[in-house]
DNA sequence: TGAAACACGGCCCTTGCTAA
DNA sequence: TTAGCAAGGGCCGTGTTTCA
């Protein structure tokens, strides 16, 4: 079970959202994703889009933002949330927008949608010394409302025969912008070089 | 000197559209 | 009707640069 004293009730949050209904979110993605980590294993970054489409699941299901009722915009459209009765264009205050990263404070993304964004910063734990049971550890969760502005472009060099990413919008700032806006954060984790690790180890 | 930012390399998936 | 492609969705890893 998640601590109450790590969640951080000064952190504004999009209008309906409570901290009751996200520590409801941080326990069950913790608990439905220990049965998936198998798949950290094969393919990481399919497992961080399981840690967004799982926060956007237990928000639809605790919380007042609901995931579109129309199954094309709810598998790939913008936004993964939308405030219950804001109709089917809902405005950015009220759209919510659920990602799952294990990297810091990077963020990214395939448009620069305005908008509510909470991100579940996770580690894994293949040998369960944080929480006995649970190897998919959620250690911080960022919640923001980000500007069309906010995001800065990042083109691809994709060309036929020598590969290469799509293009991207990466949060421009990451670190500043999301300071001050974890929602959740565990105390017994600390940033080191760059990464999510145990206050106690290494 | 280390953390953060930036740039660019990589991967996976599904749906919608259009031409054959 | 089907197949191919573009577009849109989800990311990570690592080297280099910048800055406090």
């Amino acid at each position: 079970m998640t601590r109450q004293e790590d969640f951080n009730g000064t952190v504004t949050l999009p209008a309906g959202l409570t901290i009751a209904s996200i520590r409801k979110a941080v326990d069950y993605i913790e608990h439905e994703l220990s049965d998936l980590v198998d798949i950290y294993y094969e393919q990481s970054n399919v497992f961080s889009a399981l840690v967004g489409i799982y926060g956007a699941k237990a928000l639809d299901t605790f919380s007042v933002y609901e995931k579109s009722r129309h199954l094309d915009e709810a598998q790939q459209r913008f936004p993964d949330l939308k405030r219950r009765g804001s109709g089917r264009s809902p405005a950015p205050e009220e759209c919510l927008e659920s990602k799952g990263s294990k990297r810091v404070w990077a963020l990214q993304s395939h448009y620069d949608h305005a908008g509510w964004y909470i991100v579940w910063r996770y580690l894994v734990d293949p040998t369960m010394t944080l929480e006995p049971g649970k190897p998919v550890v959620m250690w911080r969760a960022d919640i923001a409302f980000l500007q069309r502005d906010d995001w800065k472009y990042e083109a691809s060099r994709a060309g036929e025969g020598k590969g290469g990413r799509t293009h991207t919008f990466g949060l421009r700032e990451p670190a500043r912008k999301l300071d001050g806006k974890a929602v959740y954060r565990r105390q017994d984790i600390r940033i080191k070089r760059g990464k999510a690790v145990p206050a106690n180890g290494a």
